[in-house]
DNA sequence: TTCATATTTGTAATCAATACATTATTTTGT
DNA sequence: ACAAAATAATGTATTGATTACAAATATGAA
């Protein structure tokens, strides 16, 4: 794996996990869904590896749902939407233009969040 | 009080707080600091006052730290920088442009956040 | 005043996240 | 290949923010 850290199982798995399942998912639902897999897997490997993978920049963390964090396999950064109906987090597939990026202050920026909330298109067909 | 909220002692005391303090607290702070003055608050009326706050578009909620949601008495959207070394949150005093409140997909949106994070001009200086 | 509604309060419970100690695995140097 | 050191995984216990809920209080309308 990539990003300088060292290929575990878990780390792996976790890795692979988030570039298939594009549902954003947190801790939690990584950690069922591995577990059949890897039965020897401990919820706390998950948040270290999940830890790990974030700092190093190969997935996103995300905290546009205040219950907990979630995560993102594709590390390029992206806008996000969350459906305050559904619960769901929809990628938003454009690129925000340049001037978001731009530092107009002091600090020193090395990560930037986007975050729309709403209702999804599809819980608005439902409302009709 | 406007937007609709009954003026109770309560919430026109975390409403006046916010918008003197001007330092994105949570709950927690928001909670003690008010204590002396209103001896019989409990901190469930803190997280009700905001919740109600905030749903009627009074106050912000933010969820750039990812360790609990803090509170901004100015309304009006605008960016939040998040120091990940001292924790503490900045106003950005710009306007995002126009284009990233554009609707690209087919979701009903009503909120945007824009998040930056990385070190604060103080620490840098304090790192030198 | 009296009833109905809204608000506040306090306690208990939930649950994401962390701390920490133990065990297992991998790497490095010899 | 072996031993020591470093890294990673595991499990349990704990923390701490947030919510649920029921009881008490305050407010507004008739």
């Amino acid at each position: 794996m990539a990003y300088g850290i060292r290929p575990s199982l878990p780390r792996v798995e976790v890795m692979l996990y988030l570039l298939e399942h594009r549902t954003h998912p947190n801790v939690d639902t990584i950690y069922k869904d591995l577990l059949p897999k890897i039965p020897s897997l401990s919820k706390t490997t998950v948040y270290n590896t999940v830890q790990r993978l974030s700092e190093k920049g190969a997935i996103l963390r995300l905290t546009i749902d205040e219950k907990n964090v979630c995560f993102d396999g594709i590390s390029e950064p992206h806008p996000h939407f969350l459906c305050k109906k559904c619960g769901k987090i929809y990628d938003l597939n454009f690129v925000p233009k340049a001037n978001i990026q731009l530092d107009f202050s002091e600090h020193l920026i090395d990560e930037v969040s986007l975050y729309y909330r709403g209702i999804c298109k599809e819980c608005l067909e439902k409302m009709k």
